[in-house]
DNA sequence: CGGTATCCACCAAGATACTG
DNA sequence: CAGTATCTTGGTGGATACCG
């Protein structure tokens, strides 16, 4: 962590940590940046599901394309929130997993898209009432 | 909502709603977007602190441009996740709070976010280990 | 099947300047 | 203070083609 979040300890209510994903610098703004980030937030959603292979995603995550997803999927293994699995047969088979933390991540991401899939209805007349001023 | 998400209603662990994220052109699919947009999820997070000014934001949400705040804070508008109020007096104050929409989202981002900080180590040592291979 | 490589278009987003 | 307007550019992401 930087000294700037050290520092900053004591203000929040984040208080008893020292990282701070308001700081720019602090590794756990640029975690909740790759999280949040349009498709991996799809994919964590999806694996929480289970185990998928990578066919599979490219089929759940509606839109998301090869290139996109291969890129989200790295980003993911490198926060260290899923496991890749090469079974290196033939045909090739692998198998993509959540890991402890990424469950965890996953698990959130789960319960905000419940509220905004039950706040539908509240969220359509939003948009609309807003749209028309 | 689309006769896909509802067919596909009995599925998955949202088997009671008809909502469905993974449904590109389901509303609350766009609304997670938006809500997991890059300053639009650190506005939530600011503002789950208390309602804020502009500029309060401004200098809360690290990095972020006028312009980019001033975006994000009228999608969250048009999402009905905030309210902004124009107190008309000179000079300008403009207050945004969190509707309890808003409020609900916020502090699931606000877990994800302490739990992301709190793995700070981890992270580092994960992005550490797939960079070195 | 499970990707990577390359090219390209578009738009997100920064910088700057200006206004009510 | 609280924004909007305009310009410019770098990176995101789509399409296509190809490889182990």
């Amino acid at each position: 962590m930087t000294t700037d979040a050290v520092d900053r300890a004591e203000l929040g209510p984040s208080a008893a940590l020292v990282a701070d994903v308001f700081a720019s610098a602090c590794s756990s703004r640029a975690a909740f940046e790759t999280i949040t980030g349009k498709w991996a937030s799809l994919v964590l959603l999806a694996l929480a599901e289970g185990p998928h292979r990578f066919g599979e995603l490219r089929r759940r995550v509606e839109g998301v394309s090869e290139k996109m997803l291969s890129q989200a999927l790295h980003g993911l293994e490198r926060e260290g929130l899923l496991t890749r699995t090469d079974h290196g047969s033939v045909p090739p088979r692998v198998d993509y997993a959540l890991t402890p933390l990424g469950d965890d991540i996953a698990r959130r991401l789960r319960e905000l898209a419940d509220l905004l899939q039950a706040a539908v209805p509240t969220l359509d007349e939003s948009r609309a009432a807003y749209d028309a001023r």
